[in-house]
DNA sequence: AATGAATGAGGATTCATTCAT
DNA sequence: AATGAATGAATCCTCATTCAT
């Protein structure tokens, strides 16, 4: 079970040959490490160990290139963020909103944490390509809004969440996650974690707050 | 008052042209559209109605020209949490976090939206400009972390804020802030925004948490 | 046999493609004509037959181009001195003087006439390329003077040439056939020139003013 | 009596500015040190102190600058080379050649070291100026063999030199002569001459190889 | 399929020259 | 006379892309 997109990407097509791994390896990091318009394409070659002609008889462009890489993130990355998780808890799988809460950051940080460089890519491009940002709002934002209505409503009805509009619920909860990781795994990964304390101080934060109350429930 | 940093860069230097003035206008705008390395002085030239030699007689290079619009961001971007809202906190002036939090959340919106393509530029720039990472790193979120950690210690000490290593508050509360602006001003600025009920949901969500609890405080 | 270089160096180098010739040969062309910093890249490409990008794509830099033109000049220009004409003196080959000065103003005045555009380029570049002037001093000039010390200390012995330090009869001999060369080739080439009478002349020039003879008058 | 050329330029034109004085100046310092075409007139006018606008004001073209300079150098550097002090020889105040070389060696190793930066110049772009060439050969050239024949014809006829075509002893000369002010002033100036015994040596070699002696071998 | 030499449009930057002040 | 901001052609160089091998 790779995690790692771009060796699922290449297990899954089985007409790539050797060479076209090589350029997507090589793309990959030359595009996280500097940015799309700040990679050359001589310089992904060189990197791949294939001549230059080589990149352009597998993709037509250097954007083909780019868009090889990122579209498949979009769906991979993002999409089972929440739908491949949310069946779990659908299925009664967690029965307390922090259970889910917890499965889904660790799921999703290992995640991240295996796919990196595609990440730091997506961010970057996704201003520049209105491909990208369509693609990203009309189907990915939509499916998340659909599958996470369910979810919050779910937990909503059995009192575990506020009354709030679901949008609501999702983006803070969302930020929250996404905050964590963030300074987890881009900005400052190395810095010494104790991801453990990390992660149920996040769980309690976006379930409790900060405030400090006397009438309070059990706090960490 | 004008929060726009381009016009204020333009107010406070005297000594800048008639030209210098279309050509940062014409760069904010390139830069913050199709990114740095995407966009060409050529292009910025026409779009400021310059020849291109005069981008480089007030710019030295590309770069210069760059840095000259995110570096002010960088120190705008924190100046009211050093100069302004500690001392009001200090003082008193903010009682509850509360208070805190949304003369806060409301004067940054205000700033990020008069400066949106400004914080589009820093953002994409930064993986890729190591000497603003730096400085970012070093001076921006070390005086950030330094002024947050005070008022956080304000605030525990008098009971309203839970104990907690400061940084994992300020990374919150920061990440829940951000969280919604990033939504309200670049991800779905078209959507119709409740902007006050929103703000107050947001501050409710950092006090108080998500979880539905009948020993729950009052709740928006 | 060729004495042209540039004929050597594609001679020399099978790698060398077509193209690469016809940008040596416009470049060589080019330079002598109009100076290095005179010529553009554009020029040679044009005169070359050759796209702009060709020519970088064979020599990283204009620089590099000037240097692959100049720099075996330098070499080529000393190697009689070093290789053949030594031992020649030594085996007593040249056994007077005045036979060794004919042999060298020959093949010196055969190399510079084959050659007249590279020393035009050296010539005039040497001022302004730091490089080779720091590659003539140390590395050319000195075996210049090695050898040459030991030729005339070789002709000193056997008494044909006068107790002197040896620097001042290399620069008087040199002086006298460079002399002689720059008319012939290079100032004056239209001139009808006698070469047999000339270079003898110049042999007798030199000799009787260095020979030692015992009538000859006081000598500082 | 000034014998920087230069200063005679400013002296002798009394409508030159002072600023007209530091564009001539600073143009001649750095043409010789990076020649013409690696000059630019910014560089020139930043080391002379006044706006770039005002070099043209003065000179038409950059151009027009360099043959400010370069032409006076032809007329007063060369010509009185022959003419100035042929005078001399010819009113007898040379008995000898030996004193006539020695007066014009002094005092042209004088002017050069006064005027280095001009020989450079001179030298350098030569090459590239058709007009100055043709200034050089068809004027200079001309008068140096009219007159160099009249100071040859004057000491064959007492017996001091040798029969031989008048041009072939000027060059020989000259040849003799600016071999060392070459090695002296521009190759090897930080070498430690001793100037007088070295003009001695130069014209003992000179004079003992054109000297016609009773006892000399076979001349051509 | 793979190569890599060749291309030429386009990139940032420089520069001689002009002109309004 | 002097300035220096402005110009835009030209410079060196890079790069995505093509194509003969």
């Amino acid at each position: 079970m790779p995690k790692n997109i771009i060796e699922e990407l290449i297990d899954q097509n089985d007409h790539l040959t050797e060479k076209q791994r090589l350029i997507l390896e090589a793309a990959v990091e030359s595009f996280a490490e500097k940015g799309y318009a700040g990679t050359s394409t001589s310089e992904i070659a060189k990197k791949a160990g294939v001549a230059e002609g080589t990149i352009f008889r597998h993709y037509k462009t250097k954007k083909d290139l780019l868009l090889s890489i990122v579209a498949p993130v979009m769906t991979k990355l993002i999409a089972p963020f929440i739908i491949k998780d949310l069946n779990k808890v659908l299925n009664q799988d967690f029965e307390r909103v922090e259970d889910f809460l917890r499965a889904m950051i660790i799921n999703r940080a290992e995640f991240l944490n295996a796919n990196i460089p595609l990440f730091k890519i997506l961010i970057q491009e996704l201003p520049f390509q209105p491909d990208l940002q369509k693609q990203l709002k009309e189907q990915i934002a939509l499916k998340i809004y659909e599958k996470t209505k369910e979810i919050t409503l779910h937990y909503q009805k059995n009192g575990q969440l506020l009354e709030m509009p679901p949008y609501r619920i999702v983006r803070m909860t969302a930020t929250s996650i996404f905050g964590f990781l963030l300074g987890r795994y881009i900005l400052f990964p190395e810095f010494d974690w104790n991801d453990e304390e990390e992660i149920e101080a996040t769980i309690q934060f976006i379930m409790y707050g900060l405030a400090r109350k006397g009438e309070a429930p059990e706090q960490a």
